[in-house]
RNA sequence: GCCGUCGUAGCUCAGUCGGUAGAGCGUGGGACUGUUAAUCCCAAGGUCAUCGGUUCGAUCCCGAUCGACGGCGCCA
């Protein structure tokens, strides 16, 4: 045994056969109808399965009638089986053909309501099948490639991947809207942060991630925003802000290097230039929020220290780069009241958000974490948040409180700026956004 | 929360300066033994989003509602 489980029966996937063509032995494939012509007594159907497509042409006379009439009927999408002879032939896209001498229908399908024009509506509308096509299956590969490469890499530094509720009662930041429900006789939100429950653990194991859906019921409309989406957060202890950074660009490399060693193909279908991907290595660049200010202005921005970053602002200092940009020390009042004061900079406090390249916008926002529990206590006062559901968390800083820093990084957020989508939406199966829980 | 655009056949759209509609694709039938989003012939398919107003008459003009999409703010 090599530990593989196996399907029912040996059957080949489309892209091992054209990696390694047999010529001279029967191959048996199973999939679905991608594209289907017939022309009398032949029929040309692309098959598709979840490794590539491959022309099959079914010809009269090859076969039994039935299997060569069933071949006529099948729509496009019908799942079927279909065994013969693979030839090299130029007419057939991809160089290669499979000549039927069996055809098996498995499944009929219905007319596919998905043709060739197609308006945003119905594509969301029939999401459950779009998600056959080819870029959305390119841009699953890529993503499940750059949650492999994030696990890989903190598995291999000793991260413990650990497991934090998604019923919470404390509203993390305070300013976001959650998701309000009725938990038994009480109330309880879905999760938008599991930031404190990770600070919890790294009292026990130091070093702590966590890959986890959060909620975030704000009413947004961007092409950077879901209502569920896939949240990777760390925390570790004894860290600071700069090595906090230091294990974000090592994280956001190593996910982008496991796309491009495993998904070069994909990326390519999907329009995004490899040589682009393999630039994203440490270290990051590096500016404050004053410094972008400064900038800002000298791009005829009219901001004044103590604004918030807007998405234009993003846009117009990340377009040009081609590696991410921490934007460090924004103003304190900009930021979470957990974020550690900057000593050096008492306005600002120890931050660091990292823009994506090419104007795609936040991807990951951090900080070093305030320890002095009547700084905490302040800040929550200031921001008029009531302290009865943070007294667990007030807790961390009683009992034997160390320095620490985290951050939380949005999955579809890096999925779009690597696969170069226009929306968010697509970095996810199922997209939850304000208007759409429906499929 | 704010601003904007759109809603006509299964799908994508055109159209009627107000007199109840048309194309392409798809579907069904037919032809074709090498198609590449195949081609050719025939056919079926529409309360013109909903409700109300103006009018002799509304799919078209006006209003409201619903739905969808886009942008801003908020954040990952």
């Amino acid at each position: 045994m090599d530990g593989r489980v196996h399907t029912m029966c040996p059957a080949s996937h489309i892209n091992d056969l054209l990696k390694e063509p047999v010529l001279d032995l029967d191959v048996e494939v199973r999939g679905w109808v991608h594209r289907t012509r017939s022309s009398g007594k032949i029929v040309f159907d692309v098959l598709r399965d979840a490794t590539g497509i491959i022309q099959v042409t079914i010809k009269k006379g090859n076969l039994p009638d039935m299997e060569f009439e069933s071949a006529q009927m099948s729509h496009i999408e019908s799942s079927v089986i279909v065994r013969g002879r693979m030839f090299k032939d130029d007419r057939a896209p991809g160089g290669y053909e499979i000549r039927a001498s069996s055809f098996t229908l498995v499944g009929t399908s219905a007319p596919y309501p998905i043709t060739e024009y197609q308006s945003e509506e119905l594509l969301l509308d029939n999401r459950h099948l779009w998600i056959r096509s080819r870029e959305q299956t390119a841009i699953m590969k890529v993503k499940a490639s750059l949650m492999k490469g994030a696990r890989d890499w903190l598995n291999s530094n000793e991260f413990y991947e650990v497991t934090p509720p998604i019923f919470t009662q404390n509203a993390c930041e305070g300013g976001v809207t959650l998701f309000k429900l009725k938990y038994f006789d009480d109330q309880a939100f879905l999760s938008q942060s599991a930031q404190m429950y990770l600070e919890a653990l790294i009292f026990s194991l130091e070093k702590v991630y966590a890959i986890t859906p959060s909620f975030r019921a704000e009413k947004s409309r961007t092409t950077r925003h879901l209502t569920e989406f896939w949240h990777l957060e760390l925390e570790e202890a004894w860290t600071d802000s700069k090595l906090n950074m230091e294990i974000q660009e090592n994280l956001v490399s190593a996910m982008v290097a496991k796309a491009v060693e495993e998904r070069s193909e994909e990326l390519k279908l999907l329009g995004r230039d490899v040589a682009d991907l393999k630039e994203i290595v440490p270290p990051f660049k590096r500016v404050t929020y004053a410094q972008m200010i400064d900038r800002l202005k000298q791009k005829e921005f009219e901001i004044e220290w103590g604004a918030d970053l807007g998405a234009a602002e993003e846009r117009a200092v990340t377009e040009d780069e081609k590696v991410p940009t921490f934007v460090t020390n924004f103003p304190r009042e900009c930021k979470a009241f957990y974020m550690k004061e900057d000593p050096d900079d008492p306005k600002t406090v120890k931050c660091a958000d990292l823009l994506a390249p090419e104007g795609y916008g936040e991807i990951i926002g951090g900080s070093e974490r305030e320890t002095d529990l009547a700084k905490l206590l302040e800040r929550l006062e200031a921001n008029n948040i009531p302290t009865e559901a943070y007294q667990w968390y007030l807790d961390l800083r009683k009992f034997g409180s160390v320095p620490h820093s985290g951050f939380g990084l949005g999955v579809e957020r890096v999925v779009r700026w690597v696969c170069k989508l226009e929306h968010i939406r697509d970095a996810v199966p199922f997209p939850r956004t304000v208007a759409r829980v429906y499929p």
